[in-house]
DNA sequence: TTAATACTTTAGAATAGTTATAATCTACAT
DNA sequence: ATGTAGATTATAACTATTCTAAAGTATTAA
């Protein structure tokens, strides 16, 4: 496993003690070639399939929190009945498919610039994000 | 109160029996100029303040999901922690201020409109939403 | 006007998602 | 090796929301 390594390292870096639970957590989110949307719930699934020993709720959100606030995932608004989160943190915009519950990744291709042509004074932008809700025609 | 004979109307209309508590809470969100955003949690505090009768938490709840069924006030995502509210239904985007966790309206003439080249097969646009995130610079 | 009925409100219980607590454990510096 | 700060864990606590079922109210039809 050359990438555990990685991972090690990057744990490390952030100031974050590499220990087998967030190894585990760094393999599931960013082992794989694509990116991801998982709610807690999603994840919490995820590593009961994937693992033999589980891994407690709280350190789940603990690792979520962390990895938030180091910037390795970010949070994306779609609605208060469930918290998503993205494994890619680049600006980018989001379809939300109400049907399916499910988040669809728009690309910067596939969308215009968002030109804001107004400023809060004392303030500066920190994200800006497109939800486009779709449902069934 | 010309007023209230309005909204007893549009209760009567859309199919909810104009109760004083339903009443009671479509003059705090449509009878003022303004519109504005609300939680739940604000606007039970605004119904204690403006009221000596209270409202029932539960009442709030399904008068404020009514509303939402018929398009009388909209949801706004901002992130889980709280679920926000809009009495103003047109289409139009938002400033968070994260310092003050407030809502600010974006007009239509403040930003470019969003153009999204891309369709999902099957599935049609319900709404295209714009979170502009800010923060004390 | 009254009686029946369907709708509404309500307090409180139940639920779900998340955070806090405090004991135990572990990584790491010395 | 050992001490310590940081991490994990089970569980309790908390918060927002929904459910329940009993009591109340608006509306309809007689």
């Amino acid at each position: 496993m050359n990438n555990n390594l990685n991972f090690v390292q990057k744990l490390r870096i952030s100031g974050l003690r590499p220990t087998k639970q967030r190894i585990k957590i760094c393999e599931i989110l960013f082992g794989g070639k694509e990116t991801f949307h998982f709610s807690i719930n999603d994840l919490s699934k995820i590593i009961s399939q994937k693992t033999n020993e589980k891994i407690s709720l709280a350190t789940i959100y603990n690792t979520v929190h962390a990895f938030l606030a180091k910037g390795y995932i970010k949070q994306i608004a779609v609605n208060s009945e469930q918290n998503y989160y993205d494994t890619n943190t680049t600006d980018h915009h989001h379809f939300y498919d109400e049907d399916k519950n499910q988040l669809i990744d728009i690309h910067d291709n596939e969308v215009e610039p968002v030109k804001i042509n107004r400023k809060i004074p004392g303030k500066k932008i920190k994200s800006i994000e497109v939800l486009v809700k779709v449902q069934n025609n």
